[in-house]
RNA sequence: GGACGAGUAGCUCAGCCGGUCAGAGCGCACGGUUCACAUCCGUGAGGUCGUAGGUUCGAUCCCUAUCUCGUCCA
């Protein structure tokens, strides 16, 4: 084994490996308990970026413990068609050659798009091999492949079939770049710094009424080409007299009507508004309300339309611009104020997004939504964190229908097909060659794809053959975990959970593991534009993957963004480094084929062997337990503490006194046998965490089977409390001393007279006297049960009950050894102090639970005996 | 406007159902070339756990209010 662990030279061999064996791919075996991930898919065109990286980390470390547990583990990958964001990528490179979509034409265009995709869509799926995902790619998916859009269309045509999805115009938001509907949840609203225009519009006059004007607030002047009515609150007294009359809409001369509606804000500009049906939400409400017209003012490209008059054909802003001008002139712009709104952009392109009125499909919500939450609330699903139950709740219980279709090329056809001829609509499966109703061969499908969410939504299920009752889904559905960011809950979580409860009658997942998002270590969201994104193969490259995969899992805890950094990176390094050291101290003390048969007897352990055996016995079991709990970060922290700080820092130097020690053939056994167990229980644990480098490693040493990754999750071994005190003394003792050297400035290569006062400990110090001597440097030892004649001229260190002496004739300054003792004295006795009032609060020893009580008493008995010791210590020196 | 999250050592953060929980990593200070590891070893300093109340025998952990930062929804 080399001298330090170097990542690049065992990760693509290894993966390779344990791919080529088939070491991923779960069998269907009904006597075993499968346990499923659904990979969240990737977009297609995309690269690995550190949201990548998370979710591999946390799905790859959920699916390697399950399957060391003997669960069938499916994960299965795959990528997302991710209709806009695809087309527009193709879009871009198209523009670069001075062309569009339409100049290809749709199916020229959807040709490109695939040939895109196959040369760039499975550079993911390399740089998550990269990462170490064990998933199964002998199933990977695409939402595009026949049988998952075969998935959408059943879908679609069982949900038309029972009403949930319809046709019909309604206002929608519309992407004026992208030129297709979004849904609400594609839209980002923005606060932005904008202005609110006063605009005056007279009154048609009235017979003995002078002339009149009612001035309206609007963030959206060139609307006023669409307006409709002007509307005012029924209770504001400033308007009263002005309900039932008539404005003229300033340069296009319409006489509307002003009407009262209580959706007005009276406080909001003047208290009177215009109204533009065809152009707002609220509006378009108001304008059902009160049987307005709705007057269409917009091209698709958001450039005005023959109903804008002269400004037909002006973009939406040139407009503005030049309506503003036009009223500024006729003296009708009454003021301009500042203006903090919220603006919708487009989730994609970030173009303004423009509420209109068009004809979409849409799915009937509130029937989907409702045994999708109940199986939130009825336990059937569970989030962890659990708050993010109340997002989904808050969210689903005020759900509104959902626009799916969408204006784009790249995606799955809407399979509907108008017939020609008697115009009604044929839905269906498979694609019909005539009308269902008066069988015209004259029918043509509809343009439009749906959604891209539409068919993640499918995702757990049409990816394992649904809606063929396929072995793969009646073995692997429901899936237990779906892990991924808490940013699409809504998006992807929610509609998965509907769309499963309809489709399969069960839950799609029983767990939602949600993790929190990147950020740089300045706490920015990264994001491209920044450019604060870290290539994550660019630290894989430098710190190897379980470094990375390391740092993301000891470095969150679920549901809280975390920031990355090269400390942490760094961190994940040094632990392989050190777990690869600990090993190749292991390795070269082992024979090469191990200890053989050699058992060890319970007898032939010593107490540093029980110790260790016990304390890795309860980290197996709490770190199987956290993992459980989805505690991730919690496990490999306890697993990273136990591995260096006692088995590293103490087991292995206590075996090196023992393996280089004069002892018994069987001793030194005895102790090989421990550091090969302990060390392949940590490697089994931390595998999950780190797979190269502990698959690594396990193939270096001694082993049964063939890869660390198939072998199975180690059982907690006994527990020995008596040999874990013990230790603990003794170890207290030599950082005792340790500290006592350091303080006084003895040369560490020293080695330096002790003298130990153990009483009842006496026996426990001259059995395990080798430790203190080679870990604390101690030449010659002393063991006493009691000594009256204390040392003066030495150093005096308090271990629990023990007290050691380090007798250092010329290098003890009595006064300030006696200042330094006044000073502990007064340290305990305030600490004694605290501990006496709270057993002398009558309530705390009346209502503390027993257990609690006798834990402060022992605590005080503990300091009285310091005291007593210091105490004599003071004496002994004065 | 509604909801949620964060505010703990200089920095980044852990602390599950209130009682050795005041912790880790990095940084810092001092000292280390003995054959696992300087990607290391030993020792040490540093915090009124945002602020103010309350509940309790006892609160970093529960309740109320409040401040700062962030996110989502409307």
């Amino acid at each position: 084994m080399a001298k330090a662990y170097d990542p690049r030279k065992v990760e693509e061999r290894l993966y390779a490996f344990w791919e080529s064996e088939g070491y991923f791919t779960p069998k269907v075996d009904w006597d075993k308990q499968p346990f499923v991930i659904s990979m969240p898919p990737p977009n297609v065109t995309g690269e690995l970026h550190y949201g990548h990286a998370m979710f591999v980390a946390f799905e790859d470390i959920i699916i390697r413990w399950r399957r060391m547990q003997g669960r069938q583990a499916l994960w299965l990958p795959g990528t997302d068609h991710a209709g806009i964001a695809t087309q527009n990528v193709v879009e871009r490179e198209l523009a670069k050659q001075g062309l569009t979509r339409f100049d290809l034409g749709r199916e020229k265009f959807v040709e490109a798009v695939w040939r895109w995709k196959e040369k760039y869509g499975n550079v993911i799926t390399e740089q998550l091999r990269r990462m170490g995902a064990s998933c199964d790619w002998t199933r990977q998916r695409f939402t595009l492949d026949p049988g998952l859009s075969r998935a959408v269309r059943e879908t679609f045509v069982r949900l038309y079939d029972k009403g949930l999805i319809y046709r019909g115009e309604y206002m929608i938001n519309w992407c004026p770049r992208c030129t297709t509907a979004l849904s609400d949840l594609e839209v980002d609203h923005e606060e932005t710094q904008a202005k609110l225009w006063y605009v005056r519009y007279p009154l048609v006059a009235e017979k003995g009424k002078p002339e009149q004007y009612i001035t309206v607030a609007t963030t959206r002047p060139e609307t006023i080409l669409g307006d409709t009515a002007v509307a005012v609150n029924p209770d504001d007294p400033r308007y009263k007299d002005l309900i039932g009359r008539k404005a003229v809409l300033p340069e296009v001369k319409r006489v509307i009507p002003i009407i009262a509606d209580p959706a007005v804000d009276p406080s909001f500009g003047t208290g009177a508004v215009k109204v533009t049906p065809a152009h707002d939400p609220t509006d378009y409400e108001v304008g059902k309300r009160h049987n307005l017209p709705s007057i269409n003012i917009l091209n698709l490209d958001a450039t005005m339309n023959e109903n804008a008059g002269k400004y037909a054909g002006l973009d939406r802003y040139a407009c503005r611009t030049e309506l503003l001008e036009d009223l500024k002139a006729e003296g009708l712009l009454v003021k301009i104020e500042d203006h903090v709104h919220s603006i919708g952009h487009c989730e994609k392109c970030g173009s303004v997004v423009e509420p209109i009125v068009s004809r979409q499909w849409f799915v009937r919500i509130k029937p989907l939504a409702e045994p999708a939450i109940d199986a939130v609330r009825d336990g059937r699903i569970r989030f962890i964190p659990e708050r993010f139950g109340k997002v989904y709740f808050n969210w689903m219980e005020n759900i509104r229908d959902w626009c799916i279709s969408r204006q784009l090329w790249w995606g799955h056809r809407i399979p509907v097909w108008y017939c020609e001829d008697c115009g009604e609509l044929t839905v269906s499966v498979e694609t019909p060659t005539t009308c269902a109703k008066c069988n015209s061969p004259r029918i043509v499908q509809d343009p439009d794809v749906l959604d891209t969410w539409f068919s993640s939504g499918l995702w757990p299920f049409s990816t394992l053959g649904w809606p063929t009752e396929t072995e793969d889904y009646r073995y692997f559905y429901p899936t237990d975990v779906m892990e991924t960011g808490y940013d699409i809950i809504f998006f992807w979580v929610a509609r998965m959970i509907m769309m499963g409860l309809e489709c399969t009658g069960d839950v799609p997942f029983r767990h939602v593991y949600l993790h929190g998002l990147m950020r740089d270590d300045k706490g920015e969201k990264m994001s491209k534009s920044k450019g604060n994104v870290a290539n994550p193969l660019g630290v894989i490259a430098k710190y190897g993957a379980d470094a990375l995969r390391f740092a993301i899992l000891t470095g969150s805890t679920p549901g809280n963004d975390m920031k990355m950094s090269e400390e942490k990176l760094e961190a994940g390094r040094n632990f392989a480094n050190k777990l690869w050291n600990a090993a190749r101290y292991v390795q070269s003390v082992l024979p090469p084929d191990g200890v053989g048969d050699f058992q060890p007897d319970e007898g032939d352990y010593q107490l540093a062997d029980k110790w260790i055996i016990s304390r890795c016995s309860r980290v197996v079991a709490d770190a199987t337990n956290l993992l459980e709990q989805f505690q991730f970060g919690e496990a490999g922290r306890i697993i990273y503490e136990f591995l260096w700080n006692e088995f590293c820092d103490w087991y292995i130097e206590i075996s090196k006194i023992v393996l280089y020690g004069k002892g018994s053939d069987r001793a030194k056994m005895t102790t090989l046998a421990v550091l090969g167990d302990v060390l392949d229980k940590m490697l089994h644990l931390l595998h999950p965490f780190m797979p190269f480098v502990t698959e690594e490693i396990w193939q270096h040493l001694p082993h049964v089977g063939d890869s660390l990754m198939v072998s199975s999750w180690p059982i907690p071994g006994p527990v020995y409390p008596e040999a874990e005190t013990d230790l603990d003394l003794l170890m207290g003792a030599v950082r005792g001393i340790r500290n006592a050297r350091a303080e006084f400035g003895i040369e560490p290569a020293r080695r330096i007279e002790a003298i130990v006062v153990a009483g009842a400990r006496t026996q426990l110090f001259e059995r395990q006297q080798a430790i203190i001597k080679t870990l604390a440097r101690v030449e010659t030892l002393e063991i006493h049960e009691r000594l009256d004649r204390r040392p003066t001229q030495a150093l005096h260190v308090i271990v629990g009950e023990v007290e050691v002496y380090l007798p250092l004739a010329g290098m003890i300054d009595v006064t300030a050894e006696i200042e330094r003792i006044r000073k502990e004295i007064e340290d305990v006795k305030a600490l004694a102090a605290r501990t006496e009032a709270t057993l002398a609060n009558p309530g705390f020893v009346a209502k503390a639970p027993p257990v609690v009580v006798e834990k402060e008493r022992a605590k005080l008995a503990g300091y009285n005996e310091r005291l007593t010791k210091l105490r004599e210590r003071m004496t002994g020196l004065q």
